[in-house]
DNA sequence: ATACTTGCTCTAGTCACTAGAGGTTCAACC
DNA sequence: GGTTGAACCTCTAGTGACTAGAGCAAGTAT
């Protein structure tokens, strides 16, 4: 049995955050001592492990909710689970592409030579949309 | 002069968020006509182009406030201007950094073969993190 | 018995908006 | 000049995924 600031140690995730988890349906209402306080078995453990990787992927509480359904159901179809990491991939995908057109673009305006304001790209560049090299 | 729905077309800003940027501090409060309502001059036009834009290139909102702060005095050193675009710009590369991470790990889990849970790659990887080849 | 740490609930704050309620003003047409 | 209907106003609350703090209770070590 694990206190709440074990289980937090553990996993890495912080004390409020897994309460945030409970409220939120990820994890099941845990037991409680004598004094009300949380006790986690190693259930608990792994499944606020599996929490704390699918966030690190970037999953959604929502999703996550979802791929927690799924795993508690191995004898069903993992369609779903497999549509909802390409759906999360593809986001990924498109950000990052969005992402490098703007490092280029920072990278560009961020070429200042140290003079005045009046002659800095920086500055010349977010006042005139037209002098950018790639759409946004 | 142009009323807020007039401005938020030539701008592609919607008309909420053209309010949120004043309540911000990010616009002038603007003139008001007889029956209250706001009234832009081509001056409140150009700064919420640079607002706008600046935005388009995740700068925050306190961010912007100082390159507003910057680009209204133009005979100043633009030091500021170009270390907060680099330092933006580190973030940038950052987040894309560790998005490829990410995109990489997805779409090694993501090629599932539509069997069962049981042998779901997705949620299997996501219960084991030691199942990742990167780190994260 | 006494500290001291850790835990509890509840509320509010973060960021950059977005949505909605409930009411007022503007512009155009007849 | 009157009337419609779109656009405007303010204010409050919601989003996602937490984070911070208040004020108190429980657990633990000495």
């Amino acid at each position: 049995m694990y206190s709440i600031g074990q289980l937090s140690k553990r996993t890495g995730v912080k004390v409020p955050t897994i309460r945030y988890y409970e409220q939120m349906g990820l994890l099941e209402a845990a037991e409680r001592s004598d004094g009300n306080q949380r006790r986690y078995s190693k259930a608990g453990l792994d499944r606020l492990a599996f929490v704390r990787h699918s966030r690190e992927l970037g999953f959604s509480i929502d999703d996550i909710r979802e791929l927690l359904e799924l795993s508690a159901h191995p004898e069903k179809p993992c369609g779903n689970a497999n549509a909802i990491a390409v759906r999360h991939l593809e986001e990924v995908q498109d950000r990052i592409a969005r992402l490098r057109r703007l490092e280029m673009e920072l990278q560009r305006i961020s070429a200042c030579d140290g003079g005045t304001v009046a002659d800095c790209k920086v500055i010349e560049t977010l006042a005139d949309h037209e002098l950018c090299v790639t759409e946004h």
